[in-house]
DNA sequence: GAACGTTACGCAAACGTTGTCGTGTTGAAA
DNA sequence: TTTCAACACGACAACGTTTGCGTAACGTTC
């Protein structure tokens, strides 16, 4: 086993100093290129790579990020890593990946750990719990201490720092839109609990589409879904009482379930049920029939967010201006709805 | 903004020694209990953590794994990270995440970078690429350099290390074993092409449990697919020639998307064609029909080679002896599948 | 009052880097 | 021969920790 070389190692060898060696590989003018040669030569030889560490301590920077996420197994925010990891990568940054599992305590605690100079900032989404709680002291200090923080998808207003979302409002309001403009009439909402900020967000949007199109919004109509594993009863309490022609569902599972039961109750998709999902995922694409549904280019805003990041990050002076930025969406027409 | 505190800010603020500050902190008994108690009063005031990088630095541990895939938008991949980041943590351990994206090279980058002091080992999956080319220098050097690797599913028995792996070739045997026993004759292959090893493992299982029931195995009943995005005519070709009964698919894509394929030809699933994939994905829960399908644990695959690691991370002396892990897989019976 | 033990702290090294500054040796100009 | 720049290199500090060891001050014992 032949463990990694240091520049001690190397100097000691060469019979010179560690700083000689060092500037030697640095290719500081400072040295004759007869050393140069020969330390970069040897170090060559046994394979020199500075460590990580080290540089780190010395120079106050990781060169890593950190991203919070609630769950990894979740289609949109695996590809929200993947863009972060790409971008990261092209700028010379490593991603370290800590999972909230939608608990307040484990993402503070996540948070604190890599704070302790783990990482150069952060990049999160907020855990449900902690939107409910609107406890975020844990990053408004990680902010304060100095370290950029990035929030993307779930966020909050009540921090101060970048962001980046899609239009939840707009995009659910296009959807909506959408279905009235295909002439349906009686068009159901299956979403979150409205703590989740884009749950609430998507709920809007159809409350306004069917407001700006004279409709009625009532409340049976809409079910709002705490726990995926038991709402079963109450979308088919939806179906069988309120007969739907269309359901606009907040996310892949509530559309992907909200067929399963109708076709299950013999209401046909879409001949008789038109259904819009929101997150173009696994789900959506591979269900029968695939599900129209609000495409969010989880890449880009991975990439997006990364890019903020990096470049606060390698901003010399403090900006306290804070953006903003919004990722487009758009429908993707599949088979869940027809065209009445 | 208040940067983080450090022992040397604390020891001139309160004019001792940085050694008493450290001491202090620790609770050593060489320091007296007044200065310790005023010590630590101020260190709680003022939030002081210490330096995990200078931690890492004089300790020559990272507390941090460093994990190589080959994607993470893929719902396998995903939960087995899912599982090593909750065995990472009860240990304390970090997880940095890097992504091949099936290409050798960037395979090769990113442990390279890791290796050089950010991590205390790896936890990784064969890039495709990595397995085609059967170069694994980069993780031979990564272990010659005292660093434990632990390989998962895409693993290669060239390399002398700690696998996780189901049984591939049995799980299979077993699902095509399954179809034989209800009564099916026709039963087709629709997998990868054989330098993925997972794949050809699988194929050989179909192989075995076809053979050993006297049934014929016909090249024209298997199906070797390279690239998902032209797969369909071969598979379309499969289905009209070859009137299979059943279909063995390798993973959840090639499964639904023979589904698909069968669907839009007017062969009807699982009346006149049953399905089997492998890796219970969300694909295979959702789609409709949803699919009967081999059962990998990924959370606990995670789990456990995160605990191979560690345990040997934690172990003193070298042990040179590697073992080679198997979970168990079942087989979830679900619509695709019928008992003729 | 000398010798010794205990207490309570500080010094310094180490982890692996980088970079500033100081310094010995050369060769050339005056 | 003296002076001085240029060259080539080394010493050292710093990043933030931990820890073995040295030691000043004090109190006890005979």
């Amino acid at each position: 086993m032949k463990r990694k070389v240091t520049l001690k190692q190397i100097a000691k060898e060469l019979d010179v100093s560690i700083s000689t060696v060092s500037k030697s590989l640095r290719n500081s003018a400072e040295i004759s290129e007869d050393t140069k040669l020969k330390v970069q030569a040897f170090a060559k030889l046994y394979n020199y790579r500075p460590n990580n560490i080290a540089l780190s301590l010395k120079n106050k920077k990781t060169k890593t990020i950190g991203i919070i996420i609630p769950e990894i197994v979740h289609h949109f925010f695996a590809t929200v890593i993947s863009g972060i990891e790409q971008v990261a990568n092209e700028n010379g940054y490593n991603v370290i990946v800590c999972l909230s599992n939608e608990s307040f305590d484990k993402e503070v605690i996540n948070m604190e750990v890599l704070a302790n100079g783990s990482t150069d900032g952060f990049i999160m989404s907020l855990s449900k719990e902690t939107q409910q709680k609107k406890d975020f002291h844990h990053i408004e200090e990680v902010i304060n201490q100095g370290m950029p923080v990035v929030m993307f998808d779930r966020i909050t207003n009540d921090v101060l720092c970048d962001k980046v979302i899609i239009d939840d409002q707009r995009a659910a309001y296009e959807a909506v839109d959408f279905l009235i403009n295909n002439g349906f009439k009686n068009i159901a909402l299956v979403t979150t609990v409205d703590y989740v900020s884009v749950g609430k967000l998507r709920t809007d949007g159809y409350t306004n589409a069917m407001q700006d199109h004279d409709m009625p919004v009532s409340d049976n109509m809409i079910v709002k879904i705490e726990d995926i594993d038991n709402c079963a009863t109450k979308i088919e309490k939806l179906l069988l009482e309120n007969k739907p022609d269309a359901i606009f569902a907040v996310n892949e599972l509530f559309a992907v379930t909200s067929i399963k039961l109708a076709t299950k109750m013999g209401i046909k998709v879409p001949e008789e049920l038109s259904v819009i999902g929101f997150t173009d995922g696994i789900i959506s694409q591979f269900s029968s029939p695939s599900i129209t549904t609000v495409s969010q280019n989880g890449i880009k805003m991975g990439g997006r967010a990364a890019q903020m990041l990096i470049d606060r990050l390698e901003l010399e002076e403090e900006n306290e201006q804070y953006t903003t930025e919004l990722i487009e969406t758009h429908l993707v027409e599949r088979e869940s709805t027809s065209t009445l």
